[in-house]
DNA sequence: AGATCCGTGCAACCGGGTTGCATATTTTTT
DNA sequence: AAAAAATATGCAACCCGGTTGCACGGATCT
């Protein structure tokens, strides 16, 4: 995990101020290291108000330092952003959601199909979610 | 649209009691020919309660005669079942959602594309969805 | 210091979905 | 046809994720 000097820096080139709820939100992000909902969020911060883990979600993603997209329940998920410049963001690869453990998994290394619309739809944006069983879960129970 | 008896025949032959109010979900259904939420049925069948409307689709469901999929706000959609015997499961097309007017489309000829998952990821089923713009908003304000 | 701005927590709300329960309505039994 | 059993419906209430209004509190500026 990264220091919290790092995590400031972090923040600061994003142009967001660093405060000690940010920090807290960017570190518990980068410590699990895959997606997380704001439930998630709330279990492993309570020390915060969920409408402050909201906000600093909100915040973060207008300034690029995360991305949220569903998972196969409907419910938001956040992901640290990981390229330096550009965001990496959820229409750029597949999620993968666990029904079992209900996690989420990026699944960046799959390349996204490209499909031709029919005539006329315009497409903005891609929600690709594969459900079923995660590694972990299999072995466990499966 | 199908005359009320064929209605009846085909909720009968799915080994469904066709009641009024069952009646009315599927002529509703069948009358958009598309995908409808359960607020989109509320407007079309003012005189059906809320749960009323749950239930059926729940029931639609447990039949096969609508499948259900999440469209991109992560609202639940319900479509009915195409084929006769085997339903078009929604696992087995893509589906459209127009940001401008939130309605969902099949795209039913586009073919899902195959992808290979990482070692050890069980799939279930998937949800794919395409956000953005149909034809019709398109031509409007586009 | 005083005035201002911004971040935060609390409570309340919203909308989609779901359930318990009591009342209809239909079906079965006699 | 009446009584009993089973099923369908409406109403109200609830759950949960997400969101907002508001007032307090700490930081910032001059």
């Amino acid at each position: 995990m990264e220091p919290t000097d790092d995590m400031t820096a972090n923040l600061e080139r994003k142009g967001v101020k660093p405060t000690a709820n940010r920090i807290l939100v960017l570190r518990a992000l980068a410590q699990a290291a895959r997606p997380m909902s704001m439930a998630d969020l709330q279990d492993k911060l309570p020390t915060m108000d969920k409408s402050s883990i909201f906000r600093v979600l909100t915040l973060f993603l207008e300034h690029d330092i995360v991305h949220s997209f569903e998972d196969g329940r409907g419910v938001l998920n956040y992901e640290l952003c990981t390229s330096e410049g550009v965001c990496n963001h959820s229409d750029t690869h597949i999620h993968f959601y666990c029904e079992s453990c209900q996690r989420s998994f990026c699944m960046e290394d799959i390349p996204l199909p490209d499909l031709s619309l029919a005539e006329g739809f315009t497409p903005h944006s891609f929600s690709f979610v594969v459900k079923g069983e995660c590694p972990e879960c299999r072995k466990k129970h499966g």
